[in-house]
DNA sequence: GATAATCCAGAAAGCGGTTTCGTTGTTTTT
DNA sequence: AAAAACAACGAAACCGCTTTCTGGATTATC
């Protein structure tokens, strides 16, 4: 039912190899007989087999996109999810699809062998997502000819690179702000202390603590287990346990001040009246909490494009490793106070 | 650097045909020999060339998703992504991996021709999730010999089958439960007239309303353009300036439900105090709206993973047509003020 | 002990493309 | 007018795997 070039070769009279230079371009051919295939082709809707055109250039024309790490990250990721959104889009402008490898076992092997996976593939170049508890596998990968970018994941191989906000920045911009709004007294609910971002994050604010001459007090740090809603409000709570709270919080994640938030209610402490809260990310949930949640946004149409021209390059130019960092940007709303102050 | 089977069959000391039937289990092979190039298949890590494997048998043992439609559906819709979700792990433990398509258009044609591009790749089967305003290319697939399943869509080639839930029903629900409360003058805000879905809701509640002998008042049924929060906030405000509300109103989904809440809110109406709502998914958004949003609960695990196992079913064995309806289910938070009322 | 049945394994064609290299006929160069 | 250059196309090998068919060795059967 499906034609295949043998056929289109047949119909327009012309050889096989004919029909495959004008898919593929090649100059050798006359206008002539060009325009004719191609006028076959339109015609009959015929498309190349693409697993015979990879098994034959060892270019698939596709993109894997991994999860890294066995810990929670999936489609539901709110944040990574946009990210991929926007990169899937920009992905496909430039031509390729995409392939997700499930991260069920894989049939041969007990471990989730990606390296193996992408070859059987013969993915033209990979998105790693980061997520906590990164599998071994991931840095044969990050070491093997594949191209690879990672998002919010430091890749170093040698046709990888990564993208990720400036998460120290992140921090800088939130204590500036929590200054300005007259809060002397900050606090840091985090990830767990095996996350980089989140302890890049941290020492960004501690470090901006220390530039503006605030205290820094060890009750105020807490990291939980992970960047999810349970955490921050379970990581809250034992704030709460310990007494003494600080004026303001910047949250890791936007789902962990969100977390917060609700353990902050239930024992009864306003926000932002008595401890005001700025999360991170700037994830759709932001517009629906009361108070609405200010954040740090981080750009993640920006990350997906970026990532996704990055790769591009990667692929085309193996040029080389790179990083890029993505400016972040403070979204002032309501649970950071800054509206009670008019300084909004 | 990558074995193939060839370099395998050597290892071994064997025929390729030899290795390949290990691979595939014929039953032709000794133990010895089968253990030993196991043992070797093992210990180089051999995967075998998808593509070459693909071109061989037409099996991919690859899933196309497809975002029917030309309308705003991506990964970043809430309720088709947790349907992903669970239908990716299924399809996971099922041996599957899931290729995406962009909608970006295709290289060849000036339309998106999703049957050329599944057969393009040679996908096993394919997933379509709902969108708004079809492209005709979706019911060629439909009609195509390639397995189908459609998610919200209703599928009716002989390869195809569709889920979801059973739309009518929640109607029932929803207006036992407005009438339960006491609630006797009911409306309803729905996507697109275009919208099946919204459509079939709206009958059930119509239905629902003259079973109960409640009054159907035409200002209180209004449409939106699709199911997102900016249809719904329109929408409710052109309720509100009719004059006339009702006591409680059916959002078609939560999306259309939290912009209608904003709505009010905006025009100072409480909810559930003057005006109470449910919305209609159960998506995350839910828990972090103030109030609370009750609403009608789609099972999107068991959408997802049922629509990987039809789907699984349709790929070996051809079974026909089949459609699946799954039970709604209420879930009772604080917008339609059933706890003021000590009902929950 | 000859024949049939069974077990294992390999040869080879085929899947649908790509790409190198060669061939032919035409044009240009000198 | 002969030589060189070029334009346009095709033959064929190859990519890595599957699968049918064939055949030799071993075992069972009479």
């Amino acid at each position: 039912m499906a034609y295949n070039i043998k056929d289109i070769a047949k119909i327009a009279g012309v050889s096989v190899s004919t029909v495959s230079k004008i898919i593929n371009n090649y100059s050798d051919i006359s206008e002539d007989t060009k325009t004719r295939v191609q006028q076959i082709i339109k015609e009959t809707g015929y498309t190349p087999s693409n697993s015979a055109k990879t098994l034959a250039t060892k270019s698939s024309n596709l993109i894997g996109v991994i999860f890294a790490g066995m810990l929670n990250v999936d489609f539901t990721h709110p944040f990574f999810i946009e990210v991929l959104n926007s990169f899937k889009k920009q992905m496909g402008l430039l031509g390729y699809d995409l392939i997700f490898f499930s991260n069920e076992k894989f049939q041969s092997g007990d471990t989730n062998d990606y390296l193996a996976r992408c070859l059987h593939f013969n993915v033209d170049g990979c998105l790693l997502i980061s997520g906590q508890e990164l599998e071994t596998s991931i840095s044969e990968l990050d070491n093997s000819s594949i191209p690879c970018i990672g998002v919010d994941l430091k890749l170093s191989g040698d046709n990888s690179g990564y993208i990720m906000s400036d998460n120290f920045k992140m921090s800088t911009k939130v204590v500036e702000h929590f200054y300005l709004l007259g809060y002397r007294e900050l606090g840091y609910i985090g990830s767990s202390s095996e996350s980089e971002i989140s302890n890049i994050r941290e020492s960004g604010f501690r470090k901006a603590l220390e530039d503006l001459g605030l205290p820094i007090n060890e009750n105020w740090f807490l990291n939980g287990s992970n960047f999810f809603e349970a955490s921050g409000y379970e990581t809250m709570r034992r704030m709460i346990a310990n007494g003494n709270l600080p004026r303001a919080i910047f949250a890791a994640s936007d789902q962990l001040a969100i977390g917060a938030m609700r353990a902050l209610k239930e024992s009864s402490i306003t926000v932002p009246g008595t401890v005001a809260i700025i999360g991170c990310d700037d994830i759709e949930a932001c517009n629906y909490t009361t108070p609405l949640l200010t954040t740090i946004k981080q750009n993640k149409d920006k990350i997906g494009r970026l990532a996704a021209l990055m790769l591009y390059d990667l692929i085309n130019n193996q040029s080389g490793t790179s990083s890029f960092s993505v400016e972040p940007e403070l979204i002032i709303r309501e649970s950071c106070g800054a509206s009670e102050r008019g300084l909004v």
